[in-house]
DNA sequence: AGTTGACTTCGAGTGCGCTTCAAGTTCTAG
DNA sequence: CTAGAACTTGAAGCGCACTCGAAGTCAACT
């Protein structure tokens, strides 16, 4: 049984994640990460499996609009161990709740937009029929 | 059979648009309302029904995240006339399918949250349970 | 006519989330 | 061993979309 332990550079961290390099340290400087980062040369990070996980999951909070000052109270909570679950529990909660309040109103708009965009495309054809006609004639 | 012309102030405006008069002023200043607005004392103005209309639409754009840069283009293409119905539909249409991208992937996001929630779920209920039996103790 | 509150302009300020810069250090390939 | 790419830090800068402040004008009520 192989067990095979990933660590990347910085940079190939960026293509893994999504995220810049200056991102990663910008986060890191926040706070945002569990640890400190493991150091190969003592000055180049390497990220573990677990660095990994843990930006892929804060991409996901992020890209569903969590501020970072909500992702920090997050990781203070996750740092200051098992007795806190609660806390994440009604945090994440608490999240969810306005996400699924933003994909409510982004989906109603998109229902607007629908509508114009409808009106255009008859617009648009009626047009294009009129133009026909004029070079009929 | 009346015709109710509404016209409201900038603050009626404010209440119904759900924009701060800050933001109807600063909307009209970088150019994003079709006309000038009609002063009633010259310096005071009033909103037209067309005006709600519009504003409205533009809250439309906004929330699904069309950038002000892109409404600009937009109210621009509507100030030039009917012959560039062929422009807005096409600048609309794309902006559709950046808001239907960006629902794909906040939705992604959502999933995997949902998952972390149901995680702490268990775990916050067996928490709860080790303590009740604690307490029978 | 006076007071209070809503309105005006224009410029400056704010908060957010990066992003860039500068100056130096370290790794890697040849 | 050396050249060049990748990395390091800390501070400054940027783009966006508002938001606020100051100083003054106007409206509506008593």
């Amino acid at each position: 049984m192989t067990i095979t332990e990933t660590s990347l550079s910085i940079s190939q961290m960026a293509d893994a994640s999504g995220l810049s390099t200056h991102t990663l340290r910008y986060y890191e400087r926040e706070g945002l990460m569990l640890g400190s980062i493991e150091r190969a040369s003592s000055t180049h990070r390497r990220y573990s499996d677990g660095d990994i996980t843990w930006v892929s999951f804060l991409t996901k909070l992020r890209s569903t609009g969590m501020p970072i000052r909500d992702l920090k109270l997050y990781v203070e909570l996750v740092r200051a161990g098992e007795n806190t679950s609660g806390a994440r529990l009604a945090l994440l909660t608490r999240h969810r709740e306005s996400v699924r309040q933003q994909l409510r109103e982004v989906t109603a708009s998109l229902e607007a937009i629908d509508i114009k965009i409808a009106l255009y495309e008859t617009t648009v054809a009626e047009r294009e029929a009129q133009q026909t006609g004029q070079e009929q004639r």
